[in-house]
DNA sequence: CGGCGCAACTTACCCGGTTCAGTGACTTAC
DNA sequence: GTAAGTCACTGAACCGGGTAAGTTGCGCCG
């Protein structure tokens, strides 16, 4: 079953090629008449461009790259990378851009993909995260001109467009919080120490624990998975002087800390608070729901995808602030006993 | 900054393009010392070819798409899916493929989707999952002829191929180890009714079920969120004559499951024992970890790609079983006081 | 030594859109 | 009445790689 072309088109019409690309692309060039008449046609034998030959003559190949550079293992229940993905088809589906997707060990290998999806003119653009202190795939973005966009930051990225939120502020509030409630003895289970906003965190944490007085603070470093931050939970909480609430930097490990509390036979709230940072049914779903620092990811993908249409349009793009945390108290958090 | 083309190569090794393309592609037509030259300097100046202008020529887009049909919510706790992806990017990236992803709301725009990928040649074939009962998917992908694994079965497909696990013998399995415990009121909390596995998993259960003898069994309908999970969960647990043992159709409905009894003030695995289908880190998260029936979801989705790949190059593909499921037992389950 | 066969290329066209430089026909302007 | 301008469209080049068909040059054989 052959595939129609536009040369079908113009044949049928009884024009030429070029006529049915004007048409078909609101161009001028051609008579209303003809243009109804040719779109008509075109609906009537099911008609849609090839990607490859339009890609191929100058214009854009319509899709956008995304490598995810974890173990499987964690990206399964991850919900971090699922939201953003939801949030950038949103936006590129609006504007008929495929998503392109990449499962990859290392950065190394990720800047290889880049080169090989840049090189073969697959995308056009490339959205990159879990950005880290001097990264190695910035300044390769940078020489292969790939038009590109950082989620989390704020970083030195260059002329690169990137995308952040507040987490200085969140993770202050969530402090905060727990200090009104009355704990003083408050730890932390951090991501991946190298990461960006990891850093970010971790500076305002101390920060705010500091101007507030509070000693016995301590974070953990952790790497989001469970195992990782079960054994950091329960590092807290075999000392004699153990925390009475702990923030965890993912919800996944938020939740094996719960089960390391209940495990202990801590009850939570009761001895042991626990906040989770971003939001996400995995919070609503075990007992007791978990206090989190919501956001709305899918909306933080969106801007994203936003931020890199306008960039290959090869529009100014910038350093932009999204996606608004805020405290979303549940059960797993009160005053300590 | 130009990417470099065939002629470029050409220019410097002082032949023609067709000996490059020649050259380039391992086939006969230039000798082996202009073919090291050629590769040589295609190495040198960081050469890949074209994606668009090779599609273009007849050849295959080289891209496969995947559509993931439900809410952004749920897909984000799934570990299904995100296990199912990297299996296919293992065997894809071996075979230099790319993965294109689109999140749809319904079978429909699903189909919609299908049939613009097609029609744009973006893509060689497509991975359809929740297949149902005469699903409407099916023949629009015969009548496109584009090549297709269904994941899911078995089911009528007609020519496309189909790749399933044994459903019934794991959820038999479960089911013969709860007895074995003692238990004798066993409930599940199934999948979506329509969906083609999750009628296997029923009439296996109800089968198994009555050759055992067991009364009083009774499958509650849910959708895999953990809402429906904790809904279901509880209308069992109400009851006065409550069942000893819940089996739940996915990991994040047995976590909700879960949730609901330790709010309720049973114990698990003492009042009630929980076994999960899909085991994934989700399962071992929580306290206690759940007693799940495992399989690797990664190989299930490396072999649906391998028979799409297969599918693809016209290759005769049928009906292959595959992803033994096997029990895990956690310390979810336990014999009923 | 002519002719054959073969390796090692070159030439030229194909794929299916986009785009730009024409080309008539028709309108408008003086 | 004719020059200029506009409109609607045509024809052809182009993007970059694939490939069938044609062209060398060379070794070998009778």
């Amino acid at each position: 079953m052959k595939r129609p072309t536009i040369a079908d088109i113009a044949r049928r019409a009884g024009v030429s090629k070029g006529a049915v690309s004007y048409a078909l692309n609101g161009q001028p060039g051609v008579s209303e008449a003809t243009r109804k008449r040719i779109l008509a046609i075109a609906q009537e034998i099911g008609f849609n461009a090839n990607s490859a030959a339009r890609a191929l003559s100058g214009a854009r190949a319509r899709a956008v790259g995304l490598t995810l550079c974890r173990p499987a293992r964690i990206l399964g229940i991850e919900p971090w990378f699922m939201g953003l993905i939801s949030g950038f088809e949103a936006e590129l589906g609006a504007h008929s851009y495929a998503l392109t997707l990449q499962v990859v060990a290392t950065p190394e290998q990720e800047i290889e993909v880049y080169r090989r999806w840049w090189g073969e003119r697959r995308i056009d653009g490339v959205i990159v995260t879990d950005i880290r202190e001097d990264d190695v795939r910035i300044p390769v973005l940078q020489q292969l001109q790939l038009p590109a966009v950082v989620i989390g930051g704020p970083g030195d990225t260059g002329s690169i467009a990137q995308i952040w939120s507040d987490d200085a502020g969140a993770i202050t509030e969530a402090v905060r919080y727990l200090v009104a409630l009355g704990h003083h003895k408050i730890a932390r289970v951090s991501g991946v120490p190298d990461l960006l906003h990891t850093q970010v965190r971790t500076k305002a944490f101390n920060e705010v624990c500091a101007s507030l007085g509070l000693d016995n603070v301590i974070t953990l470093p952790a790497d989001y998975t469970g195992e990782e931050g079960s054994r950091a939970t329960r590092r807290l909480l075999i000392g004699g002087d153990r925390p009475t609430a702990i923030i965890y930097d993912n919800d996944v490990m938020a939740v094996a800390g719960l089960a390391v509390a209940q495990e202990m036979g801590l009850s939570v709230p009761g001895d042991l608070s626990i906040v989770a940072w971003d939001d996400s049914p995995l919070c609503s779903l075990v007992h007791p729901p978990l206090t989190a620092l919501s956001r709305d990811i899918s909306a933080y993908g969106a801007q994203a995808a936003r931020e890199l249409l306008n960039a290959i349009d090869g529009k100014k793009v910038g350093n932009v602030e999204a996606g608004r945390v805020h405290l979303t108290p549940r059960g797993s958090t009160a005053p300590p006993r």
